[in-house]
This record gives structure tokens, C-alpha cells and sequence, in this order.
DNA sequence: ACAATGTCGTCAGTCTATCTGACCATTAAT
DNA sequence: ATTAATGGTCAGATAGACTGACGACATTGT
């Protein structure tokens, strides 16, 4: 067979990290989530994101991301608030319950590092992170550059 | 902002590709193309898959599988012979539409790979290449080494 | 000041993609 | 020969995604 195409690789390995993560928190009771949900709560910040960052973020249109966001509202993962600098806009944030769960899913993000930094070699796994981030300047039309 | 994990990266960049591709191929003329198909229709071997094949490369069901597979096949991009070494299975393969398709992707997928390699440096380009392959090795289940 | 235009988010409606569970046919293992 | 495993389909349910339209507020320019 020919070489695959990166981008086919990446759909690999990402599709994995998803799933273990998912695995994880479903394991630890937060058997709920979705993931779908997943990808939202995970480009939240910590202060909060509007609806259409994270449509954005997430590649989905701001109705789906509204959507997803009723449904982690309503388990408690995150909470809708008024944005003091835009009464138009609502930030969405983690709640207690939301960070924690963040948290969980970090742990399981540092394992899978770890092991991709033993698998490839601490330097190549450095470079590799290097070259994803250079791409994203070519790949993200949202991607404004280091200083975002 | 802290280092997004490697897989974000991947997320970001896998899905530029889907997209030019899919964009590509509406302009083609094959605007009935959705992008589960595509992801379906991008992983058939050219001596043709078998469905359970392709559910497990594209991380779906196989009824998922199935039922993207009826619709190509709707479309006139695949068609299903029975499997000659197996009486239960059936060989989802290509049609010479489906084969003229499959050129139109692959010629953007040449010209994205081009502007990567541009972009990072052609040695580094292939490193990234290589490292994708190795973390295969430990992210993909079904995957058997260099053999398959 | 105010009109025009743009942005944030929601509502309504639709349809695709996906899942689970059950099932049949065939093959492989004991 | 049974029994278990594998390849695929059928049926039903639902999540998740889209388009289009809209109301509320913000920004810009005159």
C-alpha cells in the first residue's frame, strides 16, 4: 500500500487520544458526556469563551455548539453568564463539576504525551508538537498567530 | 495560553484536508459527495474492501459503514461483488466513476502535501511522516506494522 | 444623534450519520 | 456434529449537524 496522506495518520491518532479520554471519564462516573460534547467543553478557557469561539474552535456551526452547550448546561458541567463587555454575548464556563472533569481528561492527555514522547523520542516528540503547531499557521483560518 | 496537546494540532490540520478536498470535488462536479462518505470512500483498497474493513479504518459501525456504502453505491461511485474467497462477504470496490473521483482527491492531496513540505522544509516534512507512521504503531488497534 | 451595517446568540425545521440490538448465513474450531 | 466466531443486513431510535430567519445589541460613519 502507498504511503497514506498525514492528514490520514492524524485522523488515527487524534481519533484515539478522543477515545481514551472519553474511556477514561466514563470509567471515573462521568458516563454522560458525549463526544461531541467533549470537543466543546474541551476548547473552553478558563475564563470563559462565547458560543462562537467555540463554534470556531470546534469546526461546527454556532447552532450545533449552542446546542451542545444546552446539554453540558443542563448536566452541570458548565454555566452560561453575561459577558460585562458585551451585552449581546454570554461567556460559557466550566462550573466545579466542569473543571473537574477537566481535569481528569488533562491527566489522561499528560499519559498519552508521555507515552508518545517514549514511543517517538523526547526530541522528535518535541519537534512533532513543533511542526503541528507551524501547520496550524497554513491549516487554521482562525489562527491569528502566537500572540493569540 | 498553554500548549495544546499534540491532538488538537491534528484535529485542526486533519480536517483542513477533509475540507479542501470535499471543496475540491463539489467544484468537480461531484456535489452529492458528503464528507462521511468521503471518509469511507477515501480508505477502499483498490482491489476493493471488505465493509467490516472499512467501518474499522473509518472508526464507525459497521452498520454505519453499511449504510454510507448504500448510498455511494446510490450515487454510482461503488459497487459490491461477492467475495470469492468467502461466500459471507461481499468486495465494496470502485467504479470507474468512483476511480475518477479517487484522482481528483489525490490531486489535492499531493498539492496540500507540497505546500506542508514547503512550508516545513522538505526533510522535516518527512519526518513528520515518519513519526505519524511510528505512532500508529501504538494508536491504532487494527493496525498489523509495515506488513499490512 | 441616528441610520446602516455587522455581530452574538436563539428559534424552527430538516435530514444525515450514528448507535444498539437482533438476526441470518457462512466459516472455523473443537 | 456442535459450538463459537465472523461478515453483513434489518429495524428502530436519537444525536448531531446544517440552513435560514430573526431579535437584541454594538460599531461605524455621517
Amino acid at each position: 500500500m502507498a504511503d497514506p496522506h498525514p492528514a490520514v495518520l492524524m485522523f488515527v491518532a487524534q481519533r484515539h487520544v478522543e477515545k481514551q479520554v472519553l474511556e477514561h471519564l466514563w470509567e471515573r462516573g462521568y458516563d454522560d458526556l458525549t463526544l461531541a460534547q467533549g470537543r466543546i467543553a474541551a476548547r473552553l478557557g478558563e475564563h470563559g469563551s462565547r458560543l462562537t469561539e467555540l463554534a470556531e474552535a470546534a469546526q461546527v456551526t454556532k447552532q450545533s455548539a449552542g446546542y451542545l452547550v444546552d446539554q453540558l448546561e443542563r448536566a452541570g458541567y458548565v454555566e452560561r453568564r453575561p459577558d460585562p463587555t458585551d451585552a449581546r454575548a454570554r461567556l460559557v464556563c466550566l462550573s466545579d463539576r466542569g473543571r473537574a472533569v477537566q481535569q481528569e481528561a488533562r491527566t489522561v492527555e499528560r499519559r498519552i504525551a508521555r507515552e508518545w514522547s517514549r514511543h517517538l523520542g523526547a526530541e522528535r516528540y518535541r519537534e512533532l508538537g513543533a511542526m503541528l503547531a507551524e501547520l496550524r499557521e497554513i491549516t487554521d483560518p482562525w489562527w491569528g498567530g502566537p500572540s493569540s
